[in-house]
DNA sequence: TGCTGAATTTAGAAATTCTTCAATTTATGA
DNA sequence: TCATAAATTGAAGAATTTCTAAATTCAGCA
């Protein structure tokens, strides 16, 4: 038996890592929308220029997003449009586990009022 | 329009980045099949025990993944089955992405045969 | 009780990631 | 050419995460 993908597993878990920021998480949904300039995404996201270039180049260096330049400025785009769904999926799984903290709180009230 | 708020953005964020290691990826995919002991697992994956325990703890504080104790030994499952689709997306992704690298598509391709 | 296997916890060092600041590139306009 | 805006890069220190080893908990059993 080969020894098992543990490349594989090791470019997934890298996968899933880079969408382990909260500023890189925000560029991802905001490209959902479509192309947008880094002037833009600066505006809508309270960080450093020069923090979002480094967020946005681990961005490109995955994958998931690509650049191209229109004179002074830079405009990016989602690299594919799956990730829409794997976002959409995430939110399905945070939706429930939240949901599911709600109940557990609920009946912890409940239990307390006996 | 109201902004949506921080901590969602790194609820999102730290979800994705408990995704991020080589051996919790190995569990989830290990017990998308069904419900595991830890014994097993470590039979499957080549780490310490200590850590294993550890990444683990990781899966259960996000609350991936439950653990029930039957004796000696401590049983782990899905919490949730949505964890499949994500596992399913974030594959069809990596696959778009890394065609040029030969090796780990052949991987990726025995995976989806099964 | 004392022993053993299974699993977890704790603690510390090692490695990785994040943030910030200064310097640099690229294109545009005075 | 010079100046400026937009964006990126490089490097250092701070903050997190990861790994290893030792100690601990828990259940079953002689």
């Amino acid at each position: 038996m080969t020894p098992m993908s543990v490349p594989l597993h090791q470019a997934k878990a890298d996968f899933f890592r880079t969408l382990g920021h909260p500023v890189r998480i925000r560029v991802l949904e905001l490209l959902r929308d479509g192309p947008r300039p880094v002037r833009e995404l600066l505006a809508e996201i309270e960080v450093e220029p020069s923090n979002m270039s480094q967020q946005l180049a681990v961005l490109r260096r995955t994958g998931l997003v690509s650049a191209v330049r229109d004179g002074g400025t830079v405009v990016y785009s989602l690299a594919t449009p799956d990730v829409v769904d794997l976002l959409a999926v995430a939110r399905r799984i945070l939706t429930d586990m939240i949901t599911g903290q709600d109940e557990l709180l609920a009946e912890l009230r409940a239990e307390a009022a006996k």
